[in-house]
DNA sequence: ATAAATAGGACCAAATTGATCCTAAAGGTT
DNA sequence: AACCTTTAGGATCAATTTGGTCCTATTTAT
């Protein structure tokens, strides 16, 4: 349960590539998928998805590529894996919509409700930048 | 991310119902699978799981069925969770076998294990004995 | 023009999920 | 012993999701 997909693991992997280049190097896809280990045309979709939502810019033709979109310290790791990832939800009974048939007498909601609203604290606790440094913090968390 | 399946669903209606059930009172799978509306042979294989880790006593035969194997408020809802959806993983890295190549410099790892251990001790407060009270609490959490 | 790059859609294979079915084994009943 | 009821467990299968490729735009610098 709650594994992170292989997406999210590129997805983490690439922005976390893009923090450490130089600020407002313009970045090749290519270049990227080869420094993060991640297929190329699979990390050009992951970075279709952040140029859509801000996280990153977006150049095309020659000297095109991508910079961030924003200062890394402004970019939480729940956006980054939301954006490929959808929405943090434990159960789709959660979903705002179509709510389930047992939603009236279902007490395990309130429960799910509390580890979405945990894990999105953690993850928005944190930012590509926090995770862009080159050395570990003493203790690990 | 990180939705419950429909087996996990399953699981948890199917222990729920078994906790309202008269204590004692020996309960088909065909009851079961009626009441909780999930299919019949789909939910054995749930109770198969339950049963090998002693979540539910089986008894095989006529008159056969099932029973808690221990007072619901023993029965936490991260075991009735994992026993079917396996152990709470946010991330294959953390998998203490294995590791992954990235292990000695990613710094994403402690923020799962943050978040795991943040999730375990959420299911690790619930039992079924809470979740099988008719009553809703006061205040939804 | 042309070459370099991303955008976006179509497509596809592998893995996982959500089941079903069949046979075996165990335990009552007659 | 024969038989019925019930769970155990393996095999199988369809649908969905995941992980990934490929091809054709479109944009932009030279």
């Amino acid at each position: 349960m709650m594994e992170l997909t292989r997406k999210g693991e590129y997805a983490i992997r690439g922005i976390i590539f893009l923090a450490r280049s130089p600020k407002g190097k313009i970045a090749l896809i290519s270049e990227i998928a080869d420094a993060t280990d991640v297929p190329q045309t699979f990390l050009a979709k992951i970075f279709q998805a952040f140029a859509k939502l801000g996280l990153v810019n977006s150049y095309r033709g020659t000297g095109g590529g991508f910079t961030l979109g924003r200062p890394p310290g402004m970019i939480t790791l729940r956006e980054v894996v939301e954006a490929v990832e959808g929405p943090i939800m434990p159960n789709r009974c959660l979903m705002g919509g179509r709510g389930c048939e047992h939603d009236r007498k279902c007490l395990v909601h309130p429960v799910w409700r509390q580890v979405q609203e945990e894990v999105v604290k953690i993850l928005d606790g944190v930012t590509i930048e926090d995770l862009a440094r080159q050395e570990k913090p003493p203790e690990p968390v």
